[in-house]
DNA sequence: GATTTGCTGACCATCACGGTCAGGAATTGC
DNA sequence: GCAATTCCTGACCGTGATGGTCAGCAAATC
């Protein structure tokens, strides 16, 4: 698996936040049912996305959580970034000491290139694109459908 | 880690082989140690790039394995497909059945898009770019260097 | 002060991955 | 035919990341 659940969930509960009414609070109860995320799991995620300073969270009743700037100047790889630490496709990438065979490697170049190219392609995927997407879409509205049978 | 181990050294054991006199046949002992490949896992690993098409082997004295065709005919892709076999960036990118929120999901594209996106870049670097590099780059040549230390 | 909600850290099971090993099957040379 | 060499195959294994849960605490609201 090429990406971590982690970084879909995180994508998802952006995406989620970013259509609702602006300003407003959701709670991870609202987001997990809503979203198929795991409630005790997303509440990780949340933490993280707001200490990357992505989304604000309040606690107490009518908590919950919000975008902390506007969905278009959140992008796919700032997800990533927050979620997920190592990216770098091989060991030797990230920490040059790794590699044995020092120069004599030709491949090393081409995988830090692929990391480059992954990143600056999810970098111009904005949040808003996704929700603009999934707006027009005419996507079933997935809240208040029964779930029951699902999971 | 985005890239598995197996795919960098069989990315190394090709580029070893087009370095090779053409037509000649490397031991895994010679390749192993030449390239610090785990001898017993190159052995896997010949095996699958054998199936698939990319190395021609054979047994007995002066056994051992060649490319089986042209360096400039096999891709990063090729050899990606041939060892790796879920690319797919998520579950539900690759088995539709396993997304539970059906089209209402903006993102599947997205990891889609991403996937092919790295195919085509790997699918454009050939062994044998990969070889003339090493060749250019004035490379040590790691044959025949004391290996005790490492490891 | 009770309720709601998020925060934090500990914990856990599973699985892919990187790696090893041993026995068998070809091939070659004598 | 025999021995040596080398690949082939399948079984096995330890470790670590991943996906996920849980419980207890902290804040905010009413």
């Amino acid at each position: 698996m090429l990406i971590p659940m982690k970084v879909d969930y995180g994508v998802r509960m952006l995406v989620y936040l970013a259509r609702r009414p602006e300003g407003s609070f959701a709670s991870t109860a609202e987001i997990s049912s809503a979203r198929h995320v795991p409630e005790p799991y997303l509440l990780h995620i949340c933490s993280e996305l707001q200490k990357a300073g992505i989304i604000e969270s309040r606690r107490g009743p009518q908590g919950g959580h919000k975008l902390a700037k506007p969905a278009d100047l959140i992008s796919v790889t700032d997800v990533l970034n927050s979620l997920d630490y190592s990216l770098a496709p091989l060991d030797c990438v990230g920490d040059a000491e790794e590699c044995k065979l020092a120069g004599a490697c030709a491949q090393r170049d081409m995988w830090g290139d692929v990391e480059r190219l992954l990143l600056a392609h999810l970098d111009s995927i904005k949040i808003s694109d996704l929700a603009l997407k999934e707006d027009s879409a005419g996507s079933i509205e997935p809240i208040s459908v029964n779930f029951t049978a699902i999971s």
